[in-house]
DNA sequence: CAAAGTTCTAGAACAATATTCTGGAACTTT
DNA sequence: AAAGTTCCAGAATATTGTTCTAGAACTTTG
């Protein structure tokens, strides 16, 4: 049902609608993304192939392949996609917090609520292992810096004033959202209940962690 | 350099040594799949192909289909064989601990102990996004309730003694290894120096979260 | 506003790779 | 020791990823 119509008449060939450059909305590049992750979800990256992709997106393999470099370059580009959705969310929430138990606790509840919003791209997050382009390498340690740089600069005030214990840099996150994020994925896999119901045990565990002597 | 021996003479073809069926040393079989892992952890498996496997398992391809339906086939055995061991050395190691508390930090020197003897497994197992076939499937569920149960019978008598807190099912594991599971994968990622650096800190922050009110 | 340039799309041609198939060797069983 | 089974090799085949050519839609420039 998708692309039956000859390349005679003027129907659906070549650009549709490119007047705007605002951020939502460059089409057809949104769209294969869109349809790579409903693809890579349910098959698996390895075993879905271009032409499922090109398909569900109703768009040709010369398109794709204008877009994206290969099928790595769809699945990397994805990824880049979410996990830079992912960190920007994550900072705007944690910014509105007022102190380091509410900083401590919104990591935890925007996991989830993240996580609940999208699952299938939580999922793409967690499971899938890509093989890294050079640039995409180098985009993806930029955004990580950015995400730390972001977070360091939130907690480190916390961290002088005492409402934080003082431990290994590397530590912080692991205790703060590792076990939503080990719950999450179990979620996601269909092995555990809503995360809702453990949302709040599992927040104040976080903050249990990484308090200060004082608290 | 692997298989440039003719098929006339005797000596390399067919079988090698098979007299042995101790649990050790299926040998070809065994070979492709330490290859396969070699393969897997350095190039991915979407961009590994058969016949990276087969030359560096030095087997022919014919071998490699007797011994696994397809390239999906051989990361899903191999993801299969790793999680055995690891769930059976960790429900080893979980044995031995006396009291609830030795019982919780079992959990996490066992984690990163056999993250550390095998790192490359361990990446494996996390990163790996896998098609599970039906059959692959229900071995998979087979070897995660036999583990639960494991882990069951060796918390429950804990948690009747007061010594461990009474939580939703679902919660202790995240709770307790959580944190240094997502330590590991940073460390694996190259991303944190040595689990070893924060193994004692985890195994106390683990303990703090499930222990009970009393302790 | 027309012409040249650019981006984007389509689909056929091509190349790489996964999988199947045939023949035969080594081992096992009776 | 003969029949049956497991295992292996490599060529043949099928599938799927990638490149290439042509042309449409949009953008820019004179």
């Amino acid at each position: 049902m998708q692309t039956p119509k000859p390349l005679s008449g003027k129907q659906s060939t070549g650009r549709q609608q490119t007047g705007n450059q605002q951020p939502e909305k460059p089409s057809r590049k949104r769209d294969i993304l869109l349809a790579a992750l409903d693809c890579f979800d349910s098959t698996g990256v390895e075993l879905t192939t271009i032409g499922d992709i090109q398909r569900l997106a109703g768009c040709s393999v010369g398109s794709l392949y204008h877009h994206f470099h290969s099928k790595e370059g769809v699945a990397e580009a994805l990824w880049l996609t979410l996990i830079e959705d992912f960190n920007d969310t994550m900072l705007r929430r944690m910014k509105k917090a007022k102190d380091g138990k509410e900083a401590v606790c919104s990591v935890v509840a925007g996991y989830v609520a993240w996580s609940v919003r999208q699952p299938k791209s939580m999922r793409y997050l967690h499971a899938r292992d890509i093989a890294f382009s050079p640039a995409g390498s180098a985009r993806k340690k930029e955004l990580l810096d950015h995400y730390i740089q972001g977070v360091f600069g939130i907690f480190a005030p916390f961290v002088r004033a005492g409402e934080l214990a003082e431990l290994p840099l590397h530590a912080y996150v692991p205790l703060i959202s590792g076990p939503i994020e080990s719950y999450v994925r179990r979620w996601l896999a269909g092995e555990a209940p809503t995360p809702r119901q453990v949302e709040a045990l599992f927040a104040q565990a976080a903050w249990n962690a990484v308090k200060g002597p004082g608290y």
